[in-house]
RNA sequence: GGUCCCGUAGUUCAAUGGAUAGAAUAGAAGUUUCCUAAACUUUAGAUGUGAGUUCGAUUCUCGCCGGGACCA
């Protein structure tokens, strides 16, 4: 059990027992101390007060005699400030939970719950390349499927690719008119970017047709309408549906090179997965549930034959979720898709690792299927992150003002080898050894520049600022480990040195660390709880940070003492193992040098 | 027209209704005979605006100003 559920206990029994008040431990509010006050730990007092009618002074000097008293191997002792309770935990408590735990690898990790969750992130279009906002996607997707596991549950990584549809023809029609059958191979491009380079023709002759049909005299919408290359798209799609064959061909060939150019860069950010949809598979279901629907008396019909679901009553609007002519829309897919998922895997929870701007769409998903009654209604979660941005505005394709993912990657990359190279600490490393430390460093700042922030709130970037290698970044971090492993290579640490220390006290520095380490378990359920990677990353940078100073401050292998020297030692491997942990939760490596 | 989100140092981000609003970076000043200076130490700098609720508001409520998303 935590210090911090220690003490909450603690008061509330406390406060039960002197006052006869029943009290929930969750009921107490606990804070870190700040550092200008003596202490550990804060209770405040001002919640009780009101309720007891006594002065902060003269409660907090009650509570604070009953708890130490009741707690003496806990607490060595206790002062109020104004409603403030400050209680300082024993340096014998700090040193028995480093021996117990510095040698675990698994410490933060909970134990299986038995609880299946499905996550299902990354969501690309075939019709080009990964982009930055993609970026903020697969390292989130990914982080909360490794954090979700850290706090014991099984999870099942899955991904929609959206493969079918007007803008996959639009590279598709594009290709046919100009490519004079290139492929990437003879291009030499990657898969994804050479359909990408189609997709953005698609649009430069597009445009130039509308231009043309306005100096004939048509009004924009008319010209949007009649230009011969979206006919022509339009066309492709319904012959796409009708499966002709050279269509089918087409698109196949177009889909591989697009796939092959993926799992590119898929292996090179860490992104997989258990299970792909293609939406060419699941864009015809849910038209079943449409029927159930409508006979359940959940959806209605118009006079025109379309099908609609009133939520005026729930707030919204009314939606469509079949057109006049029969054909389903986006939400009556992902209806039928829950459904699949459900029925394929039955999990308890099904995260949705979407951008903010469809909040809209997956709270009517999910009331609908309430609505329906469907056994995967409740537990859908969509986890909605906000927009990375740029600093003259959002990223839009047409204005060609996207952050290419895989050039993203490769200048964090060569930037990575600029300041190792500029260093020079690694100069015996074989160059496959530089080439993984590069990877390690360069994704690790990128990955931890997107998941630092709170992922619901949308973030800038900024292309010549963003990209950092001190203070709250991934390398930063990394470094810290890299020293760490340093010292206990040189100094050693082995079953050996767990001697008994129990005569050591803790100086400031040391037990600082000493607490934020004993922390580490909390922050990982709260990270899962609240599906927030950043508050991971905060916490290691925190811990990497109180790491630092405490190195300047003293010396680990020329220790004042033996048993000094083997505190700091299972200090530095416990934190050098929660780094590693916290960091993988993450999706970034940590280097045993750097 | 309707619904929702966001305004915190120059900049990028923190802060379950709690102590003097924290970091990072950029700025200023320092630290290297000793475990990796991608580090450490010191310093200056911010809650858009007006009310309300509260012992206490960055946080909750309402208005205004500014930015963004979505639905039709």
């Amino acid at each position: 059990m935590s210090v911090v559920t220690q003490i909450k206990e603690a008061t509330a029994k406390a406060i039960n027992h002197l006052f006869s008040i029943e009290l929930q431990a969750n009921d107490v509010l606990v804070n870190e101390t700040k550092p200008e006050f003596a202490g550990d730990y804060t209770v405040v007092l001002f919640t009780f007060i009101k309720q007891l009618k006594k002065s902060p002074d003269a409660l907090g000097q009650e509570l604070g005699e009953y708890i130490v008293a009741q707690h003496s191997s806990l607490f060595t002792g206790f002062n109020v400030i104004k409603g403030f309770l400050n209680l300082t935990v024993s340096d014998s408590y700090w040193l028995a939970f480093l021996g117990t735990n510095y040698q675990n690898p698994g410490f933060g990790q909970a134990a299986d719950n038995g609880q299946k969750v499905m996550v299902e992130y990354s969501s690309p279009n075939t019709n080009k390349p990964l982009h930055l906002g993609h970026l903020r996607n697969n390292f989130l997707g990914r982080s909360i499927a490794e954090i979700l596991k850290a706090s014991g549950n099984e999870v099942v990584k899955t991904c929609i690719v959206n493969d079918r549809g007007i803008h996959i023809c639009k590279s598709m029609i594009a290709w046919q008119l100009f490519a004079n059958g290139a492929t990437p191979k003879t291009e030499g491009k990657k898969g994804d970017h050479f359909v990408g380079d189609y997709y953005v023709k698609f649009n430069d002759a597009y445009k130039k047709e509308i231009e043309d049909l306005k100096v004939k005299g048509k009004t924009q919408e008319e010209a949007e309408k009649e230009a011969p290359i979206m006919k022509a798209t339009q066309q492709m799609l319904l012959d796409w549906e009708a499966d002709k064959p050279d269509v089918m061909e087409l698109w196949h060939n177009m889909n591989s090179w697009v796939y092959e150019g993926f799992a590119i860069t898929y292996k090179k950010i860490g992104s997989d997965f258990d299970k792909t949809y293609y939406e060419s598979n699941t864009y015809l279901l849910g038209k079943d549930l449409v029927d159930t629907g409508l006979a359940k008396g959940v959806f209605f019909q118009k006079e025109d034959g379309s099908v609609w679901i009133d939520l005026t009553a729930d707030g919204l609007d009314e939606k469509i979720v079949r057109r006049k002519d029969g054909t389903s829309v986006y939400i009556t897919q992902d209806i039928g898709l829950a459904e699949q998922k459900q029925k394929e895997f039955n999990s308890a929870q099904s995260i949705y690792v979407v951008g903010d701007e469809q909040n809209y769409h997956f709270k009517v998903l999910k009331l609908i299927c309430q609505k329906l009654g469907l056994p995967s209604a409740d537990g859908i979660f969509h986890l909605s992150y906000g927009m990375v941005e740029l600093p003259t505005g959002k990223m839009k394709s047409r204005e060609g003002t996207v952050v290419d993912a895989d050039d993203l990657v490769e200048e964090m990359i060569n930037i990575a080898r600029q300041k190792t190279e500029e260093l020079g600490k690694v100069k015996d490393f074989t160059t496959e050894e530089l080439a993984e430390l590069y990877d390690i460093i360069g994704l690790g700042a990128l990955k931890f520049f997107l998941l630092r922030v709170d992922p619901r709130k949308k973030m800038v970037f900024n292309p010549e600022e963003s990209i950092d290698f001190h203070g709250f970044t991934g390398p930063f971090i990394q470094y810290t480990h890299a020293r760490i492993k340093s010292i206990i290579r040189k100094s050693g640490i082995t079953q050996s040195t767990t001697s008994n220390h129990k005569a050591a006290t803790l100086f400031p520095s040391e037990k600082a660390i000493a607490l934020h380490l004993e922390m580490f378990p909390s922050v990982l359920e709260e990270a899962a709880t609240n599906h927030d990677p950043s508050k991971v990353a905060i916490y290691i940078f925190n811990l990497a940070k109180t790491f630092n100073s405490f190195y300047t401050e003293h010396s680990i292998a020329n220790a004042e003492s033996e048993e000094k020297k083997i505190v700091r030692l299972q200090l530095s491997q416990l934190t050098a193992q929660v780094i590693k942990t916290g960091m993988n939760v993450l999706g970034i490596r940590v280097p045993e040098r750097m």
